[in-house]
Order: C-alpha cells, then structure tokens, then sequence
DNA sequence: ATGTTTTTAATGCGATTGCATGATAACGAC
DNA sequence: GTCGTTATCATGCAATCGCATTAAAAACAT
C-alpha cells in the first residue's frame, strides 16, 4: 500500500485555511489558489482533497460546527461546579465574536448565512446546525425551570430562542462595530438577570 | 443642451438590479454584466454611471437604506391612530423577511454585513443605517415610557436594543427557513407583551 | 436642420477563475 | 531493492471578470 494520510484530517487542515481566506479576504475572493497558498500546499493538492470549490466548502462548513461546538464543550469544561445559568450564558459567550477564534467564526458563519440564500444546500446545513443548537438551549432552559432556577412567569419555550436569536442579532453589529464585546455581554447578562432568580446565599 | 437624464434616479433602478442579482445569485455573482442584463441595459450604460463596481456597490447600499425607511414610513403612515406598541411592531415586521420586499432586502443587507467584515467602507455605511434606527428605537421606547405605557421595572435602554437585536437575530434563521415569519412575529409579540402594558379598555 | 454634448452600445484586453491533465516525489508491500 | 499506489505539484485551457476604448444614437440650443 502507498503513502498513508488521513483524509479527514487534511481537509479539516484545509478547512481551516479557508476560514483564514474568508475572514481576511471575503467570501468571495476564495479561490483554490488563495486557499492553497493560505495552506502552504500547492493547488493540485487542494484539489485532490475537495474534487469541486462547491464541496471544498461544503466540508468547511460543517467542519465549521464542529470546531465551534468543541469550543463551546472547551468553555463548558472549564467550569467548576457551573449552574444552568452559567452553562447557558458559556454557550451565548462561545457564540459572539469576543476574542480572534469567535471573530473568525462569525465571520465564516455570516459568510454562509448569506451564501445559503442562493444555495440550498447551505441552507440546509445551517437549518441543521442551529436547530440542534436551538434544541439544546431550550432543553437547558427547560431543566433550569424544572430546578426552579427561573423567575415566576419565565417560560423557557419562549425565553430560549429569544436569548438565542437576541444573540445571533448581536453578532453582526459586534462584527462591524456597532456595539462592543463587552455592550453585547452586558445586554446578554441583563437578559440572564431578567430570567434567573438572583442566586441563593 | 442635450439628452437629460437624472443620474441619482437613474442609480437607483440600477441599484433595484444589483438587489435582484444578489437576492436570486448571490454577492459574488454581481457582475457588471449581470447587473447591465437584470436592468435590461448594456454594460457600458452601467460603467456610465457608476465608474466602477466598488461605487456602484456602495451606492446600492445606501440606497437599500433609503428603501427600508420608506417603506417603513409607508407602513407607519398605513396604521390609523397608532400607539407606541403599534410602531414598534409595524417598524420590527419591516425589517423581517415576511414578504417578498422584505425578503429580498435581507439577503441584500446579510449579504452586505458579511462584506463589511472585510470591507471597512460598508461596515461604516452599516453602523451608521444600524445604528440610527437603534437610536429611534430607544427613542420610541423611552417616549413609550414616558407615557406610562411600559410596565414596571421595564428599562427603555435595555429593552429598545434587546428587541432590535433580537429582530437582527431572527432574519438569519427566517431566511433559511429554520423559522417562520409567523413564528417570528409570534416571538417578537411575546417580548412586546412582556414590555407594554396590557391595552386599557 | 445642424452642431454639440450626453447617453447608450459594442468590443477588446489583461488578469483571474475553476477544473483537467500529466509529470514528479514519496511511501509501503513484496 | 523493485514495483505499484498515492500524494503532491506544475501547467494548460476555456470562461469570465472589471475596466478601457471607441463608435453610434439621441436629444436639446441654435
């Protein structure tokens, strides 16, 4: 048998590359070229790897979820002892664009928004990927209310998606700079103060 | 003198093209020649008034702005005796994608944000458009406070951005179809009612 | 009607694109 | 070592891009 590479994770390296063309450069200057480059590989390469630009990105997208999931699991990890509050305001925080990786991500993320207005199959992954999110954040929220962690009269099927679209609507206005990093958590955490009871001494 | 035209009108039924090509192709499929073809034009006619395709995107994108105002002044001045609830309602359901003018105008306006990540212009012209109807917005809350119309304990400068955001938020997820319009609008009302106070009869 | 200027159209050009092809280098089974 | 397979690379090609150039058409002052 020849030369052994793992396949996944070369594209998962080139994918990485692309996140890197798109979020210096745009969505629209990706090129197999750009992106070879970005790599350090040459562009027969790229090509061998993703036999179309079409499933280059394709790939990229849905390793993109994969690499913000393992952030946010990273972040939840990194809790000691965390309440449902917590978990749920680690995910929103993975989610906004406050440090260079959330950025990248975002940006890779819009990117893809707009591009699955004219391709269904973007869209389609995109549904899938933030309906799943969507799903979890409502069972979190649900669990909080069963723990009696939330308010009187907060219900959890309708406070979860609107925490959750309150922070999709924040991540482009971070982006180009209309509010800061720190504007959006605080308005996140108003939101947070609003559903949670105060926490018991 | 010769053949007068008006240059800024006719800008804008070119600007109506380049919506359509983004809306239905894409960004990156804006080309000069597209564009000249959805205006039923020639090319040059489009290198006439717009000397390149960096202004003539730029100008579509301000007069994109121009366009979700007046339809939203259309859609204010088409409520009798409206109260600050109503306003804000009929301005958030304005800049959802609910038909097909609104539709169109969130894929041009997703399509620029995720431009202006890499494009400082746009990101100018979009915090400008952005941030100028969030001040309305405040203003109208705090009028609405004001006016006695807020319940108690209900924070004009956190529930104004809250909601406007959160409209942000839901043009994404409604444009791929992971949400409804409807269902968008019904989570828009929630947080409306847990804002206004209930109308007195 | 004529001349002048704006508007519209048509075409050309260098650069870049995605993709196909063929050559080279590297590695594992024998 | 030899061979066969694979990974990598370099190059070529048709198509398309933005932009420049040039010519025809149209409209008003005279």
């Amino acid at each position: 048998m020849p030369k052994q590479v793992d396949h996944e994770q070369r594209r998962r390296v080139l994918s990485e590359a692309v996140f890197a063309v798109i979020s210096t450069q745009g969505f629209e200057a990706v090129s197999l070229r750009d992106v070879a480059e970005q790599a350090g590989v040459s562009m027969g390469t790229v090509q061998h790897y993703f036999p179309t630009k079409q499933q280059m990105l394709s790939f990229a997208l849905s390793h993109m979820r994969e690499r913000v999931m393992a952030r946010l699991q990273a972040a939840i990890a990194a809790l000691c002892e965390p309440t449902r509050r917590d978990l749920i305001r680690a995910a929103t925080a993975v989610m906004l664009p406050v440090d260079p990786a959330g950025r990248e991500e975002a940006c890779v993320n819009i990117a893809f928004f707009s591009a699955a207005t004219v391709t269904p199959a973007y869209a389609e992954q995109l549904r899938d990927g933030y309906g799943r999110v969507l799903t979890v954040s409502v069972a979190n929220f649900r669990e909080a209310a069963r723990l009696g962690e939330l308010r009187d009269g907060i219900d959890p099927d309708v406070e979860a998606p609107a925490l959750y679209f309150l922070t999709q609507g924040l991540i482009g206005p971070v982006l180009v700079g209309l509010y800061s990093p720190d504007q959006a958590l605080l308005l996140v955490d108003a939101q947070l103060d609003r559903m949670f009871r105060p926490a018991s001494p």
